[in-house]
DNA sequence: TCCTTGCATCGATGGCTGTCGATCTGTTGA
DNA sequence: TCAACAGATCGACAGCCATCGATGCAAGGA
């Protein structure tokens, strides 16, 4: 175990580093492109605390939910429950069905598999 | 199995919805909020290409990494990469400990639950 | 045909974020 | 003591994002 002593949120050790390869070397394969921008996605639309809320809530109701079922659970106006619904829905996490006046939201069946991974995290 | 229409994004169903509950009710219980912020903060800091792949460099590496490793692996300057450490040290996903004149980085073993579960998807 | 209702969309606005060049700081070696 | 180097910090800037009020639009009911 180092010695380390806090110095504006980096550790200063006071040994000498223990270093195979050189410096300035590529460390590991990186992921796909597209894949990793995709993930990012995935994890940019969960960055919100109003949507990681609503993905929640999905995924406990037993049946699908409405517009109004949010406007009624967060402090916020229609449009914006709207914006992060289409939010959700671009980033492939839920989908959208009409019926009569109302438009019912539930998560997405067809979601990605990396999706559904990390939306089973949240119970 | 619902005879659906696409409409603007938006599936158009010709059936009566099923509906126990009335209309415009919370549907379940929330995550608590400060709970949902911390979770919100880690999907944050993974909700950007180059601050996911190095997460996932750094889930790959066998030895630590220092910053010019990670200047060598993306096309970003020097002040931007230290950027992007930065935020992923304030989500609690790295820690950066000093030796000599380099400074390496490293996950966090100290890492949230909920940070470790979503870290251990990134294979 | 007209009104009401649920919801999407538009335009505006303030705040946050990714990126950069310039600069500062701390460490090493001469 | 000083020069060289790794890396953090600062200030600036452009682009994105969360939010709102206003408006548009489709469906249902009178």
């Amino acid at each position: 175990m180092l010695t380390t002593i806090e110095v504006t949120g980096v550790n200063v050790a006071t040994e000498i580093p223990l270093r195979v390869r050189g410096c300035c070397q590529p460390v590991a394969p990186r992921i796909p492109g597209p894949d990793a921008e995709e993930c990012a996605a995935v994890f940019r639309a969960l960055g919100d605390t109003t949507r990681l809320q609503m993905i929640h809530m999905l995924a406990k109701a037993t049946e699908p939910v409405c517009v109004c079922d949010f406007t009624a659970s967060f402090d916020l106006g229609q449009p914006t429950i709207s914006h992060h619904l289409a939010k959700l829905r671009a980033a492939g996490l839920i989908t959208s069905t009409r019926r009569g006046i109302w438009t019912f939201h539930q998560l997405n069946p067809a979601m990605s598999q990396a999706a559904r991974e990390v939306v089973a995290l949240l119970h």
